[in-house]
DNA sequence: GTCATAACTCTTAATTTAATGAGTAACTAC
DNA sequence: GTAGTTACTCATTAAATTAAGAGTTATGAC
């Protein structure tokens, strides 16, 4: 998880995209592997971090913390510290996290009629 | 752009999501560079090799023609191919192509309010 | 005193993705 | 006969992303 090279074609390339609409940095959080399920995890209420990992099976700790650390900054969920031991945490949406959700929802139901088995099919 | 190793945890757990939901699927190949402006590109009538490549100023040809060749498998664009010297090539949106256009221009206003500047802000 | 627990962090290694730069075909204009 | 054109391909290198595995902290249960 260590920073980007700013100085390189492959970092500026991504800038222009993203100046050249938004809609290119929302799509850079969502390929995140493993964001969307999380994102959906939580909304289903499964608000903790060893719970989604236990939904997730195959996902690495710090994968798992690094994408609830982001989803935190871009606000899309919040996150309440209990002071307890062991400690417990619980992340729930934000209400862009809920929108999100929401709009993703709609893109479920057509790539779930368009993308049958890596191949686009008529709608 | 070799083949994929098919016997890693990276590959086996990118299946695993695409199974679990085919929106995976669908933001994998969205969040291959270039691909939304591509896409874009030619719902506006920007509809050849090299008037892209113009368009997109940094993109580099084997990323270009690479993007071409995922989008007309997935059945998102058609290519039409004039018999001429200079070879002439003409790519359109199919269907689902437009719909997936449709679908993405709503995600981005979602995305032009709420993702100001690296972290959303409230809607 | 050893083990278990939750929610992490850290380093290193494996894998994937993107960029660079050269090359191709077939013809036209000069 | 040399350069220019379009729409590519190919091999190599650079960079980014993901995964693996060990370590941390404070405490309660045995």
């Amino acid at each position: 998880m260590t920073g980007r090279k700013t100085s390189s074609t492959n970092y500026s390339n991504q800038i222009f995209l993203e100046e050249r609409c938004s809609l290119n940095e929302l799509i850079n959080l969502l390929s995140k592997r493993w964001i969307t399920e999380i994102l959906f995890g939580i909304e289903e209420g499964n608000n903790r971090f060893t719970t989604l990992k236990e939904e997730l099976r195959h996902i690495s700790d710090n994968i798992l913390a690094d994408r609830l650390r982001l989803l935190e900054e871009y606000k899309l969920i919040s996150k309440e510290s209990f002071i307890e031991i062991p400690p417990r945490v619980e992340y729930t949406l934000t209400d862009t996290g809920h929108e999100l959700s929401r709009q993703l929802e709609v893109l479920c139901n057509f790539s779930d009629q368009c993308m049958v088995s890596k191949k686009a099919v008529s709608c």
